[in-house]
DNA sequence: CGTGTAATTGATGTTAGTCAAGAGCAGTGG
DNA sequence: CCACTGCTCTTGACTAACATCAATTACACG
């Protein structure tokens, strides 16, 4: 399937925003929209040649997974994250739907070929590269120190903010795009902390839950400081 | 003091290595090495218009600090390495000397117009961008699941080989870049944690202490597998 | 050779992990 | 419509690993 960037959701907002209307339909030529469902793997921690994306919308997971079998969970992406090691030989990671996801995927040759061509394009996949780097030493900072609840609020609020569409505001209600299971493995505690610190949450009327993944922030500013301080 | 490229001991790894010899004395006559004596600091969260740099020898650490005044290391620098974030306005970090270094640093605006004069440039901090990421991700990956006992081993042959001059085997005899809190600080645990599985990898052969800060890898290959298998 | 900081070691405490059981829910098929 | 199956999530009781508190010892540096 084609691409069709003049209705590309993240049109705005991804790296190809730098190129002009000429180039970008250049490089879509090059590229295919994609579709995955829930589960579905784009591409596996091993795998030469391994293609690179941009996400449109939907979320996917960065996973590694370790010499014992047991998955880690590295980095979520959200619409507009580009996907893509350029400089290896072999993927480092596995890359997984967590939800129905629509991609604009590119083979690494024709990146490549376009990085050359086009300066501006490695200058903003650059910036998302030190972006991402940003959020993986944040995610550290996160899991390094905190308590459990602190990790789990913070992680509530950052998802809240993904899940709105303005930039300033997390939305109030929304739906986790993650199961009890990967924010715990996240977040490096288990499933029954999180479901733990969760209730505790409630309990303490800082969040309610909207079934089993929707979760409203009944009082985001109490949520913000602390949720250890909470009898 | 102006640069001299000629004897740089990282001038084959470093991301200017990609420059030709005539760009490259260009772009130095815009730089200027700087000496940092150990625990100065290169730059500070919250600066405006933090300058970048290229280590030339030492190790400095990248931290953050937290709201209540903890801090919390996130990436160690290691030489050729690459400091800096190009596009944000202000510092996120501070960046500081673990040991004396040498730097080559670049006001923020000469290393902007480099980059766009320099795609070839861009290009090679864009990979050293997604090798940060790849580090960053590993530590991440080690500090969640792990028990103290993997995270100081895996910690211990991490800075082996950085020790090394040899990018494929460990140096054998080294001296930690790290004291004992900023060890139990990068991973998340307590100085005497990190004390207590140094003295058991001692006793059980793996390594040898020499002095405070010097450590003698004794069985590497089992050091590699598992510390914890050990009585 | 003192003095102060860093590292080690031991005793005790707390948090989150483990084990185990039950509750809520979606999909299936009688 | 209801029971059945297989999930995920929740909740409780217990345990283990690491943190905390408290001395003591080893080093580095003036």
């Amino acid at each position: 399937m084609s691409l069709a960037c003049a209705t590309c959701p993240v049109r705005d907002r991804a790296a190809c925003a730098v190129l002009s209307e000429e180039e970008r339909s250049t490089l879509a030529a090059a590229g295919r929209s994609v579709q995955l469902s829930k589960g579905e793997t784009l591409f596996r921690a091993g795998d030469s040649d391994a293609a690179c994306a941009t996400l449109l919308s939907g979320a996917m997971k960065v996973t590694s997974t370790d010499h014992d079998g047991t998955e880690r969970i590295l980095a979520l992406i959200h619409p507009a994250g580009f996907i893509g090691e350029l400089f290896r030989p072999f993927a480092d990671y596995d890359v997984v739907a967590l939800s129905d996801c629509d991609l604009c995927v590119f083979a690494r040759s024709a990146m490549e070929r376009a990085l050359d061509r086009h300066p501006a394009l490695t200058q903003a996949l650059f910036r998302r590269a030190q972006e991402d780097l940003h959020a993986s030493r944040a995610l550290l900072a996160l899991t390094g120190k905190n308590s459990a609840s602190e990790k789990v609020t913070a992680l509530i609020l950052s998802l809240a903010q993904a899940a709105s569409d303005s930039p300033c505001h997390p939305a109030t209600v929304f739906d986790l795009p993650l199961s009890r299971g990967e924010i715990a493995n996240l977040l490096g505690l288990t499933i029954e902390t999180v479901s733990r610190q969760l209730t505790k949450l409630e309990r303490g009327g800082l969040i309610a839950k909207r079934g089993t993944r929707g979760i409203e922030l009944v009082d985001p500013a109490r949520l913000q400081l602390a949720s250890d301080l909470l009898p």
